[in-house]
DNA sequence: TAAATTAATGTTATAATATAACAAAGCGTA
DNA sequence: TACGCTTTGTTATATTATAACATTAATTTA
């Protein structure tokens, strides 16, 4: 993990740790219930420390299924550029860590002349165990 | 358009109608709110009308947005592969339509051998007003 | 170290987004 | 006509996310 060591608060803390755990993305209302056993009640605390955590970059949010993941990619840094393999019938999420596509995505320029500091992929199909059954 | 030609129902015809027209992507409940004159009073005729209308590749969901757009790309067929370019500050929201993009991506292979048909993809940035200021 | 500032927390309420379930009407076609 | 399929209408409810405000903790700086 090539982070910046950052120093997260309780609740950081305790909803990282959770999600860091996970074999697949959380959503918010699911995290919430497995974390009230260690104090957290309200649906806020879990979203301001998930946005925190996706600010600096510790976990990502899953657009097309509304759900968090912990980062393990090294090219992602402080959360800026993200790609997703996703199954569509088994749900198993796994982040692309490609650093070829990162650098043709980073470096993506359209005919307008915006420039963009920040992208989001996710790609869609069916994964091996899925496409042999 | 390169779609083929579908045929919309009552309710799709309105509700495409309704995004056509619009210049920047459109919020379900704002849709369902613009469009009671019409007759249609529900959240579900218009959710099942978007779906149908993703399905179709008539329009496009916007993700991190929640939004909907519609399509105005000839790359994009059936809706497989979308990517657009989004401004923070103003949000505005455009369909990228470049070949050597779309490409890249639907050709695109990762090391885990699975096999993608549909892949969207949000930049994000300052657009060139935005940026002048 | 006290004051100032910023970040994080706790809490209640509510807004915004989306789907379940079921009944009925319309359409294509055998 | 009768069958299957899509679309519609409707009520209720589930899910995702934020507003507003009071309080406490941590960090900076004078």
């Amino acid at each position: 993990m090539n982070h910046k060591e950052e120093f997260l608060s309780k609740n950081q803390q305790i909803i990282f740790d959770f999600i860091e755990k996970a074999k697949e993305p959380l959503k918010a209302y699911s995290i919430l219930f497995n974390v009230q056993k260690k104090g957290i009640k309200a649906p806020l605390q879990v979203y301001r420390a998930l946005d925190k955590l996706v600010e600096i970059g510790k976990i990502h949010k899953v657009e097309s299924r509304n759900a968090f993941i912990a980062c393990k990619s090294s090219s992602c840094e402080i959360s800026q550029a993200t790609a997703f393999s996703i199954c569509n019938k088994c749900e198993n999420v796994s982040e692309i860590n490609n650093p070829k596509l990162s650098k043709y995505l980073t470096n993506f320029e359209d005919d307008t002349g915006m420039q963009y500091n920040k992208y989001n992929l996710e790609f869609f199909g069916l994964c091996k165990k899925c496409k042999a059954k």
